[in-house]
DNA sequence: TGTTATATATTGGACAACCGATATATTTAA
DNA sequence: TTAAATATATCGGTTGTCCAATATATAACA
């Protein structure tokens, strides 16, 4: 919890530290998905495909936090947005515009 | 130095973990700027004020990193790009967007 | 069956982003 | 000049992001 003002454990979005968890809540809330296909839709974007060891911590840190879900099915885990997590990507995605409102190149 | 893949000490940028100094090189090339206007800037963006013990290491590091540079006048110190910086700014700009596409709720 | 490939998970180490506290220099006010 | 305010700077500690390496479980293949 805590996302207001700047104590508490963890961000999970916006502060400059909980970036990566936004990106994954924001690919998620596109469309449920396993690991390794999320691990590919950020390879899209960023150009090379982050480590086992970055994607599953920090996938792990938004279950615990009560953000995502999983489920399971043979080798793979579906991960998808609780209510909790839609809340709170909502609030990010204001903050985040916000934080770098002119950076991209559309309106304003 | 270094921007492509994920080798070499810091980032500038975009790796996740370069967006203070992203969004840094970012506000000072639309206006050079000292330390508390910056911190103001933020406070207005964010929500709060960094510390300074934020933001003074972070202008330090893009320093040494040669993509600002010190003007110093009386107890005010102001920053602005050097020709690296506005180089390393229009790469970190386009691979932003790509990152964030679709996450601001204009064009994507 | 055993081999190989895929998905998930952890560990250790590095660096970036954060705060609160503290310290120093300079400017302004008393 | 002394005091207070402002700007810059550093220190210690915590969390998040990152990789390479390693480990385990399941699925697909030989």
């Amino acid at each position: 919890m805590m996302h207001g003002k700047g104590h508490g454990p963890h961000a999970h979005c916006c502060d400059m530290r909980g970036m990566l968890s936004f990106l994954i809540l924001f690919l998620l809330s596109k469309k449920p998905m396993h690991g390794q296909e999320l691990a590919k839709e950020l390879e899209k974007r960023k150009g090379d495909k982050p480590s086992p060891g970055t994607i599953y911590p920090a996938l792990k840190a938004l279950k615990e936090a009560g953000l995502i879900r999983e489920k399971k099915s043979g080798k793979t885990i579906t991960y998808s947005l609780t209510e909790e997590g839609e809340r709170v990507l909502r609030f990010s995605k204001r903050q985040f515009c916000r934080i770098f409102m002119g950076v991209f190149p559309n309106r304003e």
